[in-house]
DNA sequence: TATGTAATACGAAATTTTTCGTACAAAAAC
DNA sequence: GTTTTTGTACGAAAAATTTCGTATTACATA
């Protein structure tokens, strides 16, 4: 379906995180979070473009719009990591997981999760 | 350093998977793998521009050139995963480990290596 | 040897994504 | 009430990526 390019996701992050706000709000965030400047019109233009490709909504009973998220964030997430996985790890879920923990730290409630879930998923074949 | 792009990254998994071969080849490889059909020329001029980026090496001596990946493999997944965890988790690996275990089945030798992983984690984090 | 086949080189078009300038209108500040 | 600030609209340039057509050369084969 919707698959957003970087800087879309950028701005959808933003929006996913702050909730419904405006184009400046969203500028500001974006040149807080990267060096790069990125210019106000520009910012304007992606989040115009995203309300015609339905990625967000907005409110423009006011003068200054309020934009809105379009897209669940968890299954748009999902889209893009199938995306990846598939790209990068031709599909393998456990060579993706096991990189991406052997490079990066997790909080101990993550990891008690992961555990968890695999313990269901083990169980669970075994039937 | 070498960020592929979706097309290079699918010439290099080709590469990765099969070694060193020509463009004759990987062209095939490509068009067997999905179905909108990519002309020869296309697969030979990025192979062309990815000599020139260093992503490829290739050997002259024949007429028939033949290709092989500069790059290594895991490093430049891990390159790519990185990005990916920054772009869309924000750089949580738990919460991508979770969404990616969750969606899809991964091998029971993977997911014992995964559990082993994580019990050597909590381990070190005790000292 | 002549003719068809298969290879590279490379410019350039096409597409996608990102960026910004300019015009104009509303609101705020002076 | 004028001027400055702040907002949207939107065309279009710029940049990045992908695609392909055409020229040319090497090789095979009839």
């Amino acid at each position: 379906m919707s698959k957003p390019t970087e800087s879309e996701l950028a701005i959808l992050q933003v929006l996913w995180a702050n909730g419904p706000t405006t184009v400046r709000q969203v500028n500001a965030a974006l040149n807080a979070a990267s060096e790069k400047e990125i210019g106000y019109t520009t910012t304007l233009k992606l989040m115009q473009l995203m309300v015609d490709k339905s990625l967000l909504q907005r409110d423009t009973s006011q003068r200054t719009h309020v934009y809105t998220a379009a897209v669940e964030e968890q299954s748009t997430k999902r889209g893009l990591l199938n995306r990846f996985l598939t790209q990068t790890f031709q599909g393998s879920a456990g060579a993706l997981v096991l990189e991406a923990l052997g490079q990066h730290r997790a909080s101990d409630a993550e990891l008690a999760e992961i555990k968890a879930l695999i313990e269901r998923m083990e169980t669970e074949e075994k039937q």
